[in-house]
DNA sequence: GAGTTAACGTAGCGATCGGTACACATACTC
DNA sequence: GAGTATGTGTACCGATCGCTACGTTAACTC
C-alpha cells in the first residue's frame, strides 16, 4: 500500500547525469551544479541514489552498459578478427564517439588511482575486449593499438595522421596473423 | 638588500610534491594533506608557488622534465627505429616505471577535460615522441601500440601477456617498415 | 474518509576547501 | 646598530562540500 515507486524517474536522472558527466567530466563532479543542470536539487540526488559515491558508481555502470551494447554487436563476427577490428575502429573513431572516449580515458585515469571506487572498471576494461577478440598476444596488441590510436585522436584531433597509422598497422599486422 | 632568496627550498618542496602526487594522485589533491606530508603548511605552499593552480602546473612541468631526460637519451639512436622502440619499451615497462605511468595516464585523462589547466600536456604528449621517431603513420602507430600496452600493463599487471603482445607486434611490424 | 509510502522543497549542519592578515624570526646591506 | 626583504607560524576568512532534519504534497490501499 502507499504511493507506488516510480523507477522511471531515477532512470531519467541517471541518463541525464551520464550526459552531464560526458560534458563536464567526473573528476570535479559536485552534486549541486549537477542537480541544477538536471533541474532538481542535491537533496533529490541523494534521495534517489543514496549518495555521491553510489551515484558515481551507477554512472560508471550505466556508461559501461551503453558501451557493452556496442561490443555485443561485434561479437557475432568473432570468426574474422580483422573484420571485427575494422568495424570497431570505424565506430570508435567516429567524431560522435569522441565525448564518450574523453570520458572513458578520464575514468581510466581515475580508476588507476582508486580501483575499488570505480568498481570493476580495470578488470572489465581489458578483459571484455579479449573475450571478443581472443585472449592471446595478438589480441592484446590489437586492443592496445586501437586504444593508443584513440588516445592520440582525442588529444590531438589529427584524424588524417591517426587514420593513416591505423591503415598501415592493420595491413602490417594482417600479414602476420599467428603469434 | 635584505635577506637573499633561497630557491633550493622551493626546489625541495617541488620534488617532494612530485613524489607525493605519484603516490596519492592529482585529481583530489588538497593543499593541507600535501603540506603536512611535506612537513610544512598550506601557508608555505601558497607562499612559494603562488597558489594551487600554479603548484599543479609546476608539478606537471617538473614531471615532464624528468621524463624528457629519458626521451633525450633515446634521441641519438634515431637511425634505427626498432632499436629506439626496444630501448623505450624496456625502460617504460620496467616495474619501477609503473608509478610514473599511473600518474601519466591520470594527468592524460584530466588534461583531456581541462587542456588549458595542464598547460601544453596534450601537445607535448604525442609531438615529443613523433619528434624522436619521425612524424609519419608508422611512428604514430608505434607510439600508440606502446602506449596502449602500457595502459594494459598498469591496469591488469599481466606482464607476461603484455610482453608477449609487444614481441609479436614488434616482429610483425618490423617486417613492414615503410608505410 | 483514514492510513501509508513516495517524491520533493527549504534550510541548515559540520567539515573542508583555497587563500589571506598579521606578527615574528631570519639573514642580508649599510 | 638601523633598515630591509625573505621565510615561517597562527589564526582566520568566505565559499563550497556531502549530507540531513523536517515539513509538505502526491498517489496509492482499505
Amino acid at each position: 500500500m502507499g504511493r507506488p515507486p516510480d523507477p522511471a524517474r531515477k532512470a531519467e536522472l541517471l541518463d541525464a547525469a551520464v550526459d552531464y558527466v560526458f560534458r563536464h567530466g567526473l573528476a570535479g563532479l559536485s552534486l549541486r551544479p549537477l542537480a541544477s543542470a538536471l533541474e532538481t536539487s542535491s537533496r533529490m540526488l541523494v534521495y534517489h541514489f543514496g549518495g555521491k559515491e553510489e551515484l558515481i558508481s551507477q554512472i560508471v555502470q550505466a556508461v559501461r552498459a551503453r558501451f557493452q551494447g556496442m561490443l555485443d554487436e561485434l561479437a557475432p563476427r568473432r570468426g574474422d578478427r580483422l573484420a571485427v577490428l575494422d568495424t570497431a575502429w570505424r565506430l570508435m573513431s567516429a567524431p560522435e564517439a569522441a565525448p564518450f572516449f574523453r570520458f572513458f580515458f578520464e575514468v581510466y585515469g581515475l580508476a588507476l588511482r582508486e580501483p575499488v571506487r570505480y568498481q570493476g572498471f580495470l578488470e572489465h576494461v581489458v578483459a571484455d575486449w579479449l573475450r571478443v577478440l581472443g585472449g592471446d598476444a595478438q589480441a592484446t596488441a590489437l586492443v592496445a593499438l586501437v586504444r593508443g590510436l584513440l588516445l592520440d585522436l582525442v588529444s590531438t584531433g589529427d584524424r588524417a595522421r591517426v587514420e593513416a597509422a591505423y591503415r598501415w598497422a592493420r595491413s602490417s599486422l594482417a600479414a602476420n596473423r599467428e603469434p
